[in-house]
DNA sequence: TAGATTGTTAATCGATTAACAATC
DNA sequence: TAGATTGTTAATCGATTAACAATC
């Protein structure tokens, strides 16, 4: 972050915009699912590449805040992400002029933005289903404060785990989850269980009513059916790809 | 897999071609670190949308194996993986001619083929660099075994897990590993450290020569100068956009 | 005001789909 | 052989980049 210097000193001048702080009405104590959130812009014309870039830019600019800097220009922004800046204006433009002509963008402001876009003031509960090693390190992360995602239990089918003591979470009985569900609204399911058990646990939680599904198994689960989003985190396809990168680049070093 | 039914049973007759089975010769004890591999094909001209889709054709046909299906037409495997027959066939026409006309696709042959092209014959050697969670659940999956891959340790800073037996193996100390390094050539580094000491971890491993990083740190890491392939897992990102479509599609339900 | 940088339109590039001739 | 299905070219669609007028 060494070439944004320059942004930083500017960011101390006085800025030339004060925009207004939307950061501190976005959080709410209340889940999404007690249907307390205040419903978004409609964003569907907006093209899914621009969509899945979105996330970047959040990392981007939470990094730029925690280095002090309150100002960017798409043109450093650009530099430091190693895109286009063009692509930065089209991309932010989608969803409304964040910016100032001749000023560029304040930091503060599109992050809370860009926060707002992606949901992180929805305040979803979550629970992982799955207690095993992947189960457990995604419980210990640091995953769901970031996000402003409530984890609010920890389920699996084994007599071994239930009722172990994961990062503060107790293991339930996943016999338990429908009379779980009625009482703790649940908007995500995390779901780390072994491949076999997948499309059965996915069945099990689109009859409680889940809203998404964050998907660890390789299995692909259709429950578009259902109205429930499904995002698969596939790591294995990933790993793939970097032995792809490894034989083809080394290829063409050598040649 | 219910509609493919009709593909199963036709298998069974017998079938016009017998392309070679180039599986039996794909794998090696050694390590393509130990630089006995034999070059593949320039790819370099290849799309990177068409490449990131190999792993999927990659499960799907280890899938299709599994069922026992060993001929597949590039509709019957397009209303299977939700895609158009048009795109499989250019996607598979990239690497080469592996299907027929009148006949469809050997199964077992085209798996093989995709097999080669993503690197599973390269018999890479892997380590983990952070022994939590995360690391844990990595060294006790199955991810390695279907890839070809080799899980030669496992290592850590903290006096606490130095010694450990995970899945198997013991908990190395990170300063042992440039030796270490130089017994057993490392061709993948999987990095699962707190997101602060991920840039110096790069470093260290980009000194002891390295062929690629697998990062599942949110941190992006620049390595192209020392010609390491980096593939991001960005696990956080994920989420990120499962809670974005859920928030936009429900929009649209209600409205 | 002049300089800077956005927002936005137009041009280019890349990726997907359609169509069909080649061929098993 | 006739039927089926690939391999491949051409047409369409979508995404990125370039350029510049608008404007702070």
């Amino acid at each position: 972050m060494s070439n944004s210097e320059s942004a930083k000193e500017r960011s101390r001048a006085s800025a030339p915009i004060e925009k207004p702080d939307e950061m501190a009405s976005a959080s709410s104590a209340r889940s999404r699912a007690a249907r307390t959130y205040r419903r978004g812009n409609d964003y569907s014309a907006v093209s899914p590449a621009v969509i899945k870039r979105l996330p970047r830019y959040f990392r981007y600019l939470r990094e730029l805040l925690h280095h002090d800097i309150l100002r960017i220009s798409s043109s450093e922004l650009s530099e430091m992400m190693n895109v286009t800046a063009s692509q930065i204006r089209q991309d932010l433009n989608c969803f409304g002029g964040f910016g100032q002509q001749g000023y560029g963008y304040n930091v503060k402001y599109l992050y809370s933005k860009i926060s707002d876009i992606l949901g992180v003031s929805s305040n979803f509960n979550a629970v992982i289903i799955g207690a095993g090693n992947l189960g457990h390190a995604i419980a210990g992360s640091n995953m769901f404060e970031h996000r402003n995602m409530n984890l609010i239990g920890i389920f699996d089918v084994s007599p071994q785990v239930i009722g172990r003591r994961i990062a503060n979470y107790t293991v339930m009985d996943m016999a338990e989850l429908p009379a779980f569900a009625k009482k703790r609204p649940i908007d995500i399911a995390i779901l780390t269980v072994p491949k076999e058990y997948a499309q059965e646990t996915a069945q099990t939680l689109a009859n409680i009513g889940i809203s998404g599904l964050w998907n660890f198994t390789s299995t692909e689960l259709d429950l578009k059916v259902h109205g429930i989003m499904v995002e698969n985190v596939h790591m294995g396809d990933s790993l793939m790809r970097l032995m792809y990168e490894i034989n083809n680049n080394e290829q063409l070093n050598e040649t």
